[in-house]
RNA sequence: GGUGCGGUAGCCAAGUGGUAAGGCAAGAGUCUGCAAAACUUUUAUUCGUCGGUUCGAUUCCGACUCGCACCUCCA
């Protein structure tokens, strides 16, 4: 089976292939930078690595753009509140949002742009829609008009026939003719940032910055348009009336959407004290590759549970797959090559892929790496698996981690270095040689409270890093 | 009220019209100077409840029930 995705826009699996057979076309919601981002936020980043990494694997080139929101009520009324200005305010969250990508091990997409920095091509694209009248001005913004989009809500499959019973009405300090309608382009207030432009002085709504800086760089369709649960209705549907207004063309081919993250159990909120970011994490004395294989293990579009027993069952589940790696690389195997071992390893890439097609279900997928490392462990205890099983082995892992990437441990600055153990691991076994087991017992508690743990095993002692 | 999602072992979590992956935890074992670590192994006659379709349903359909999300800013 090949490559397919569950395209929100049909609610369907559909065999996904870029437009030009070669390059994915993507754009990918980014932060709003007025905070530091949450174990939520960073949920759906992780997908949208797994995602890119998976295309990758598949065999296409990247086009990504992800766009920081960074002009928006909240940002500018803190920002004042602090007398800074827009930049100063969102730049520190914007690097620390960008630090954290980086610890998690999340790609940095092709390109990541800036609301703040594409206000002339938001202007241009309310023009425009202005000259195909879907906009209308009232009290000096401007709105986007809903009734002239008759195909509004196909994506999140509301109805919209009037007004809907039991949902709390908007309050909008406006006027708008519909209460559907959405601004996009807000006057400017007394004291606020603003832009003086031909449609006036004022800022851009939150929903055109996506539609302007998404066909700038990646064209009227694109292949992939990846973002939160939340951001389904109403933001991308507005996306597509804006952009689809102007174009006639579809906006993008396929709408994925990562579920949300709950903590405990419960919805994470501050309120509640479960409110995590990955400095929190990372505090708490957690490797950030143990908080990325977390996010990883549940397939995106379903709820993941945050628990911190997941924390350390995935710490301990990382381990393993490094203690059969360390195997792998560490241990004298006879020479030749059994025909069983890889075909078992045959077998496990296969599926593994399978699972991967299959809109990325990373459960399955970590299923079949197990389940392939006790079989290969087995293997190896029974003497069938050999030297020359070790490379397609090795393989396998490799295309796990190329995804997952999980095996490598954070490097801690001012440990202690590799020579520096090797040299007291040398020491010990002499020591062991002489059957002075004080000493050697001692090299092993010093090297314990270094961090380093020791393994004797058939093939001499090996060691590594807790 | 509308829309959507989900209820699978102690916890997390895949999955299929043909009789339940995997991870963690727990019990047992192997190895070892002692350990540790590692590895192996055991653990759901059962998949929210009740009906229906079927030779056969956890998997399809219906009802019910519980939980959640969205319909307003939100990853």
């Amino acid at each position: 089976m090949a490559l397919r995705f569950y395209n929100s826009l049909s609610q369907q699996l559909e065999p996904f292939t870029p437009q030009d057979g070669k390059t994915v076309r993507m754009y990918t919601c980014g932060p709003t930078v007025y905070h530091y981002a949450h174990i939520g936020n960073l949920r759906t980043f992780t997908f949208q690595d797994i995602l890119r990494r998976w295309l990758r694997a598949s065999g296409f080139a990247l086009n990504n753009v992800m766009n920081i929101t960074d002009v928006e009520d909240k940002i500018i009324r803190t920002a004042m509140a602090q007398g800074k200005t827009l930049r100063e305010y969102t730049a520190q969250y914007e690097e620390a949002f960008l630090e954290d990508m980086a610890t998690l091990r999340l790609e940095r997409p092709e390109r990541v742009v800036r609301a703040t920095e594409h206000i002339d091509e938001m202007v241009d694209l309310i023009q425009k829609l202005g000259e195909k009248g879907f906009t209308y001005e009232s009290d000096g913004s401007t709105y986007y008009r809903i009734s002239k989009f008759p195909e509004y809500g196909k994506l999140s499959h509301n109805d919209f026939g009037g007004m809907i019973a039991g949902a709390r009405v908007d309050v909008d300090e406006y006027e708008k003719d519909d209460a559907r309608d959405f601004v996009l382009w807000k006057q400017k207030k007394e004291g606020e940032p603003s832009w003086d432009t031909p449609i006036g002085d004022g800022r851009p709504g939150w929903h055109i910055e996506c539609s302007a800086m998404a066909m700038k760089y990646l064209g009227a369709t694109l292949d992939i348009h990846a973002g939160g649960i939340d951001l389904q209705f109403p933001h991308h549907e507005n996306e597509i009336a804006q952009s689809e207004a102007v174009t006639g063309k579809q906006f993008a081919k396929f709408w994925l959407h990562a579920e949300h993250l709950i903590v405990e159990g419960q919805k994470m909120s501050k309120s509640l004290g479960n409110f995590y970011t990955l400095r929190d994490l990372l505090e708490l004395g957690y490797a950030p590759e143990t908080v990325r294989f977390l996010l990883e293990s549940v397939p995106y579009r379903n709820k993941l549970n945050f628990t911190m027993d997941g924390v350390k069952a995935a710490a301990t589940a990382i381990e393993r797959l490094r203690n059969f790696e360390l195997r792998l690389k560490t241990e004298k195997f006879a020479p030749g090559g059994e025909a069983a071992s890889e075909e078992r390893t045959a077998a496990a890439v296969t599926r593994f892929r399978e699972a991967m097609d299959d809109d990325l279900n990373t459960a399955g997928a970590l299923g079949v790496v197990f389940e392939f490392l006790r079989d290969t462990n087995s293997a190896m205890d029974g003497g069938k698996f050999l030297a020359g099983n070790v490379a397609s082995a090795q393989g396998l892992l490799n295309l796990f981690d190329s995804v997952f990437d999980v095996m490598r441990p954070t490097t801690v600055a001012g440990g202690i270095s590799d020579e520096a153990v090797e040299a007291l691991i040398a020491e010990r076994v002499a020591a062991k040689k002489a059957r002075n087991f004080g000493r050697a017992d001692a090299v092993r508690a010093e090297l314990d409270a270094q961090g380093i743990v020791l393994e004797d095993t058939k093939d001499g002692p090996r060691w590594k890093r807790k």
